[in-house]
RNA sequence: UGUCCGAUGGUGUAAUUGGUAACACGUCUGACUCUGGAUCAGAAGACUCAAGGUUCGAGCCCUUGUCGGACAACCA
């Protein structure tokens, strides 16, 4: 980084939560510690909306030399895997953040939260309730109205010590009580009406197996992990805002007022266009097989975008773009395109690809002759160096770069036209042949010796150049072209009686055969190319010694195709 | 009819104790180019949701309203 980029960083604007959290320095709170956490709950797989709040915890405690823990929210054993921990971890690792020794799970603590919740009780301030799911549900109220309270509300402390004890050991029938917090009925948040702090279930928990048969709720958990760990800073999204000063009255009834206690600070997730975020919908078109999987690369996970092709450099570049702030927002793909583009520009070797190909004969070429082309590797990096590629009479050029009837502003190859081809010769098209249905078969050239790249003839102007492979010196390659998945901006604003998935894109994803240089011997998965004029690709893990399998990350912008939209 | 949150170019984000709207993406020109890429130069595009008020001065403060979002799982 040089000075006046460095400049720049350090005066660059704060975020609300960066504002606060520099204003806490100053009046130095926490003994000027600043600690954050990121903390999914391993029921799926991470999204890029992750990747925000990632980018965010994890970037916070880098800028104020603090720390940021990983922490598992699992204290709902039906919807929590070991397939997913596995996951979060390793897509956190390769956006390139560590949590070091700090890998912590919410179910680590469920001992101290049972004491906190005996203190509670021993407060007078909770309950063991006999209402089922549906009474409660039924007893709440609205947000208009307040709701009632329960009849088992008063019971003396003794009474709800001895129910709790028996929850925790058994006694109960799965959703026959809970352990309610006595709040108010009557208060206009409805998260502060007497809200369920454990309920009985059965399930076999991924971490603490059978050992317990009663859960915390999200809202008695949460908040004091955060305090068990000293998090001084716990950033989560909107929704959780109403959260808030339950998450505070669980505080106050196990810290001593004035001492340490950490903060929450909502800031709002990210909404892409073009796709979804939500975690249910994207399990659903997993498992009803829209998708190949979460790791498919038109699915926004962590894992797709990296199958896809994006770097993690590209997706902090993006997360820092987006900015932190409290309204809701869509950002456009766009500049998720533009973060793949602006990283790969920099560092993608160059190559050759003819996706949709077309035979091109040099009529006066000589027969059996193959001459080897200087071709440069990464005109950006002069470090990259240069690679050779064979020539010879029989080429593969794109279907898209020649057109027999062709507008004006079309500049490469047309019947009597010239091209140059890219490190190689000028060619002219003298005529073309067809078959019977009046497909184009092969377009006849002739070439001019002269204008070899490198040679004094060569610098003649040309309005085109256009990529190629020699035939015989290619190599066949499935690519997998992929396009948004949906249609349309925001697919979860449905119209009547439509879901999202009405609006999936059926052309999403084109395979084709296509062909690429032979130089192709040894790459391996996820490595990434630029196919010159065509866009970024990378090898996709399915690759193995019989079958090369490639995958379009991202077109490269293409001034001619909005040309022809705009025509269109 | 409730509580909380929000509202700045097409999109996103800024504007540090109130001082006259900035940056990025996108769009459009042009230059350059053996990638219609990249790069470079430039342009258009916001009366800051509305109406009042305070002030010499308001995107920032106050009032009222409008619109949008969140909240009624023993999900997180």
């Amino acid at each position: 980084m040089n000075d006046t980029s460095k400049e720049k960083e350090s005066s660059k604007s704060l975020n609300f939560i960066q504002a606060i959290i520099e204003e806490d320095l100053r009046q130095g709170k926490n003994e000027k510690r600043v600690h954050t956490r990121f903390p999914p709950e391993p029921n799926g797989y991470l999204h890029i909306g992750h990747a925000k709040s990632i980018c965010l915890n994890f970037g916070l405690a880098q800028q104020y030399g603090g720390k940021c823990n990983l922490r598992f929210d699992d204290t709902n054993p039906t919807k929590e895997e070991v397939e997913y921990v596995d996951s979060i971890k390793e897509d956190v690792h390769w956006l390139g953040f560590d949590w070091e020794d700090r890998e912590y799970y919410a179910s680590d603590y469920f001992e101290i939260l049972y004491d906190y919740a005996i203190t509670i009780i021993n407060k007078g301030k909770a309950f063991v309730c006999d209402m089922s799911a549906e009474e409660i549900s039924a007893n709440r109220g609205t947000p208009t109205r307040p709701g009632k309270e329960s009849p088992y509300r008063d019971r003396s402390i003794e009474e709800n010590l001895d129910l709790f004890r028996r929850m925790r050991a058994g006694e109960f029938k799965e959703g026959s009580h809970t352990l309610r917090a006595k709040i108010d009925m009557s208060s206009p948040n409805m998260h502060m009406r007497d809200p369920v702090m454990y309920r009985i279930m059965f399930d076999h928990h991924h971490r603490t197996g059978d050992k317990w048969c009663i859960y915390p709720t999200y809202d008695f958990a949460h908040g004091q992990s955060d305090y068990i760990e000293r998090i001084t800073h716990s950033v989560c999204t909107l929704e959780f805002e109403v959260h808030r000063p339950l998450y505070d009255w669980f505080l106050d009834q196990i810290t001593e007022p004035g001492s340490y206690r950490p903060h929450q600070y909502e800031f709002a997730r990210l909404n892409l266009s073009y796709t979804i975020m939500s975690k249910r919908k994207l399990l659903e078109l997993v498992k009803e097989k829209y998708v190949n999987g979460w790791d498919d690369p038109r699915m926004p996970t962590i894992s797709g975008l990296r199958r896809r092709g994006y770097t993690p450099e590209s997706i902090r570049y993006f997360a820092d773009k987006i900015g932190v702030a409290k309204r809701d927002n869509v950002i456009d793909v766009a500049l998720l395109e533009h973060s793949i583009r602006e990283d790969l520009n920099k560092r993608a070797l160059r190559r050759m690809a003819v996706i949709r190909p077309v035979k091109l004969v040099i009529d006066n070429y000589p027969d059996g002759l193959v001459e080897y082309m200087d071709a440069t590797n990464n005109p950006e990096d002069p470090e990259s160096g240069v690679r050779k590629m064979s020539f010879s009479k029989e080429l593969y050029i794109e279907r898209d770069d020649f057109m027999e009837e062709a507008p004006p502003k079309f500049f490469r190859l047309k019947p009597g036209g010239e091209v140059r081809l890219k490190y190689a010769y000028i060619v002219k098209c003298e005529y073309i042949e067809k078959d019977k249905d009046g497909n184009i078969e092969v377009i006849h050239c002739s070439y001019d010796p002269e204008t070899r790249s490198g040679m004094p003839q060569s610098n003649r102007k040309v309005k085109a150049t256009i990529h190629w492979l020699s035939a015989a010196h290619s190599k066949l390659a499935e690519i997998r072209l992929f396009d948004r998945l949906f249609t349309v901006e925001i697919p979860d604003e449905a119209e009547e009686g439509k879901d999202f998935k009405d609006y999936l894109n059926p052309d999403s994803l084109e395979v084709v055969q296509g062909f690429v240089e032979d130089s192709f011997q040894d790459v391996k998965a996820l490595d990434k190319f630029q196919f010159e004029r065509l866009g970024y690709f990378c090898v996709d893990p399915d690759t193995d010694a019989n079958k090369l399998i490639l995958n379009r990350t991202v077109t490269l912008k293409d001034a001619w195709a909005k040309i022809e939209r705009k025509q269109s």
